[in-house]
DNA sequence: ATGGCCAATTTTATTGGA
């Protein structure tokens, strides 16, 4: 089983590429984040004829998750049940028999200063709660755009970035806290040493100069972490024409 | 050195991204 997470920075903007890398590696889960649009304005159909379910939770003009999933789910749950932020739609879960996937866009903060950094922090305290509540029924998969870079390998200046947005203490300390709680970051489980990236600045030439993070992670619970085969981040469509500045990210697990 | 770009909407500026 393939599953992968792609933060592809408006869904509209971003169709052809999607569909190209759909084509290309058929996965059986695809969780995209920042999709930008609307429900009733997400362009269905492509992606209906290329074989997937639609699971949606969008907005306007900013945020949205999807997942695109071969078989049909369960059941879906949309937002953090009670999650003060839910106005922002950053999380949608999808469930399967014996498999549970969740996908989120963490806030990005903006700036350390702002109160929407304190918020992110909330948010990943809550998320947290949640992973946790979830994580009782079976295997669970927690994917998608966290926007904090765990450690220093998963920055390309650790010592200029530090208490920076994405990188700040406060924040990989909530990342932490999940991965205490009994989630592995299963990226670095199979690939523990070394720099590696899955988002570039759009500015600055920073994917030329790979000048990057790692920001979009897979965490797996136990019963989940037993079944990973393998994880690896693509770079290669960071170099398509008319990028997202994310790349995807994708796992691959024992059959369920 | 630590900027530069990109997308959507509020559109010829502004906001957010990270």
């Amino acid at each position: 089983m393939k599953l992968a997470t792609w933060n592809v920075n408006s869904i509209r903007a971003r169709q052809e590429s999607v569909l190209r890398w759909l084509r290309e590696e058929s996965p059986d889960v695809l969780c995209l984040q920042e999709i930008k649009v609307e429900n009733e304005l997400f362009p269905s159909d492509p992606f209906v004829e290329e074989g997937y379910y639609i699971s949606l939770n969008g907005q306007k003009t900013w945020n949205g998750v999807a997942v695109l999933s071969r078989e049909e789910p369960a059941e879906v749950i949309r937002d953090i049940p009670g999650g003060f932020l839910n106005h922002q739609k950053r999380v949608i879960t999808v469930r399967f028999p014996g498999l549970t996937v969740m996908n989120v866009y963490v806030p990005n903060g903006g700036d350390v200063m702002l109160d929407r950094f304190r918020d992110k922090l909330s948010f990943l305290d809550e998320l947290n709660d949640y992973i946790q509540k979830l994580s009782s029924s079976g295997s669970l998969i927690v994917m998608g755009d966290f926007n904090v870079a765990p450690k220093a390998d998963d920055v390309y200046d650790p010592e200029y970035l530090e208490g920076k947005i994405c990188f700040h203490p406060e924040e990989r300390s909530k990342f932490r806290e999940i991965i205490s709680s009994g989630m592995t970051d299963i990226y670095r489980k199979f690939n523990p040493e070394g720099k590696a990236f899955s988002w570039w600045d759009y500015r600055a030439a920073a994917f030329r100069r790979n000048m990057g993070m790692r920001l979009d992670l897979i965490l797996l619970n136990a019963a989940a972490a037993e079944k990973a085969v393998s994880c690896e981040i693509q770079v290669e469509p960071r170099k398509w024409e008319r990028p997202s500045d994310h790349t995807p990210v994708v796992l691959y697990l024992e059959d369920i």
